[in-house]
RNA sequence: GGGCCCAUAGUUCAAUGGAUAGAACACCAGCCUUCUAAGCUGGUUAUCUAGGUUCGAUUCCUAGUGGGCCUACCA
């Protein structure tokens, strides 16, 4: 809505003579103007210095009809527009339906986001937890802007890291062995047990090293001796997997696997080695990255295995054939932002068609905050999952005393919150220091905060008898302040969706719900809702319907579900 | 050595080149006979350094300092 106001305002600034792009703002002191014009820009050409320019055009404005605009305000340099609140709700009235904050800019295209990612036999770190949060969120945001969206999950079976895995395994058989008969959660701390001290043995003498790499070998050349348990591990990991995405209501239209790569992998290199676009070197198969100022890289080693590189060939190749998309996003951590210009700039010429449609989300760490290094060798990693259950545990020590009906899931839906909220209100790029300690908050700006905003308007209109949704119909004459700011910022939800949608970031709707639940709050505490009379009542009751549409609609975005009490 | 990224309050994060740099946490003082106190109100605290471009720089450019990552057979 606020959208059309600004165009709105722009006009009338047009009218009265100015050319050229006009720019609306919204002050950052909403006491100085709903909407505002800076006339720097216009000083040139107006021969004047900017506040009489301002001055100049408030004079001329205000022989005008402005209808929407109450008052103009030449502040300084500033011409400040005053909305008038009756003409806004009116509007926000007409505008806001069941598609409010919908955005028709992926109309007939096809995107495919392939994120989550976990390597099998390895844990689910605190990296991989942020990456399926981000990719969901991604998902749900450009499906909401019209995009045709895959869902895709890539998931590394084969490679140095299933040795190192197997190595292990395979010196603790009696326990592997042992482990048919016990939990998922069991079998996955043996997992990754076994992946430390292969790693550890890979790093630590020669000898064993070659006997991991010996392993590594075995797996590419799909040796029947180790199949039974690399597949039986394999199958442990998924099923792991799978508990979380449920647990955080994720899911995906294609698993893909390295093992399914490779083969095609080494045929892609060795075809596109004739023609050039790759060269033999110390015994491997390399793309000179260096002549486009990147780095040289291995694709097949000497042994004539492919690396991720020529998988991450086969697997475009796939893509393109499975699905013809027109853009492909890669959510993945901000160290192999390198990589991929390699891989991209190699993928170009091997498969021209993929030019300008694969596209990295670089994503920030999750790490712990100060020395504390987080190392899946060590052993000294915090998994996704210990994290799901410490939150769960404050959740419920707050809600101990509480006696509402399904509190379970009410709990499990909180702890969902408060972790998505934290991994989606910082930018994607921005890396978040995690202290295990104020782990995930559930006061102030948190998931919780969103989640109670919603429990407490469910309750009001519940006691009101409103369970269905009403158009605003009356409108008092006199409009508070609170309800005003309140009013405006629902007209900003628009902006909020799209601009995550262009800009493939969360982030700027979880920072629009917090500040929608602010001015709700504010709203709250004073304006009564139930006690108020007559057509202040009813419009109060409107007000918080619009507010409760938006935020059900923004958290989902963000891939987090309400709920009716807390 | 080369390349990429980052630096804002005690802490974690915001801020199309524009008005007094915003929040949250933490800390202090208040607010529940009133729609859910996981809340509200008030208070204290910040742009790494040196130059440059600009009417105006947290933002753009250069150099420095500090940190992270990548840099050939891991993924």
């Amino acid at each position: 809505m606020n959208t059309q106001i600004k165009l709105y305002i722009a006009e009338l600034i047009k009218k009265v003579g100015v050319e050229g792009e006009i720019e609306i703002v919204v002050p950052k002191d909403t006491s100085m103007g709903d909407f505002s014009f800076a006339c720097f820009s216009l000083a040139k050409s107006f021969q004047k210095n900017p506040a009489e320019v301002a001055k100049d055009l408030e004079e001329k404005l205000q022989g005008q009809p402005l209808e929407l605009v109450q008052e103009v305000r030449a502040v300084g340099p500033y011409l400040n527009f005053f909305v008038d609140a009756h003409r806004v709700v009116e509007m926000l009235g007409k505008t806001l339906d069941d598609h409010y904050g919908e955005h028709s800019l992926g109309i007939g295209k096809k995107y495919l986001v392939e994120f989550g990612c976990p390597n099998p036999m390895k844990a689910f770190h605190l990296g991989h937890l942020r990456n399926l949060i981000t990719g969901e969120s991604l998902v749900r945001i450009l499906q909401n802007a019209s995009y045709d969206i895959v869902r895709l999950n890539y998931q590394g079976d084969v490679g140095m890291h299933i040795a190192k895995s197997l190595y292990g395994m395979y010196a603790h058989l009696e326990e592997f062995r042992a482990m048919a008969e016990k939990s998922v959660k069991e079998r996955v701390e043996f997992l990754g047990r076994c992946y430390a001290y292969g790693a550890t043995a890979y790093e630590e003498d020669e000898e064993k090293k070659q006997e991991v790499i010996a392993y590594n070998d075995k797996v590419y050349e799909r040796d029947e001796s180790i199949q039974e348990v690399y597949q039986t591990a394999r199958t442990w990991s998924l099923e792991y997997f799978d508990t979380i995405y449920e647990k955080l209501g994720s899911s995906f239209d294609r698993l893909y696997f390295e093992s399914e790569m490779y083969e095609e992998a080494i045929k892609i290199v060795d075809a596109f080695l004739q023609k050039g676009v790759f060269k033999k070197s110390e015994g491997a198969i390399i793309f000179e990255g260096s002549k486009y100022s990147l780095h040289d890289r291995v694709f097949i080693n000497s042994k004539g295995f492919p690396t991720y590189e020529a998988k991450d060939l086969a697997l475009a190749r796939t893509h393109f054939s499975d699905y013809d998309p027109d853009k492909i996003l890669h959510v993945v951590g901000k160290d192999q932002t390198e990589y991929f210009k390699v891989v991209f700039q190699a993928l170009e010429q091997v498969l021209p068609q993929s030019k300008g449609k694969e596209f990295h989300v670089v994503g920030g760490y999750l790490q712990l905050k100060g020395d504390q290094k987080m190392s899946s060798r060590k052993g000294n990693i915090v998994t996704g999952d210990q994290l799901i259950d410490e939150v769960q545990q404050k959740v419920e020590k707050i809600m101990k005393d509480s006696e509402i009906e399904e509190k379970k899931e009410v709990m499990e839906k909180v702890t969902v919150a408060a972790l998505k909220y934290t991994m989606l209100k910082v930018q994607v790029s921005q890396d978040i220091a995690f202290d295990m300690e104020s782990s995930v908050s559930l006061s102030g700006d948190s998931g919780p905060y969103l989640l109670y905003i919603v429990a407490r308007i469910k309750s009001i209109l519940e006691k009101a008898g409103k369970e269905d949704t009403t158009p605003i119909q009356t409108i008092p004459p006199e409009i508070t302040l609170a309800e005003k700011k309140l009013i405006m910022r629902i007209g900003e939800f628009p902006e909020a969706t799209l601009a995550a949608a262009d800009g493939y970031d969360p982030s700027k709707i979880a920072q629009y719900l917090f500040t929608l639940a602010q001015d709700f709050n504010t709203f709250y505490h004073e304006c009564p809702v139930l006690q108020a009379q007559g057509e202040t009542k009813e419009f109060r009751l409107g007000i918080i319907q619009k507010v409760l549409f938006v935020m059900e609609r923004g958290l989902t975005l963000l891939g987090i579900e309400t709920a009716n009490k807390m």
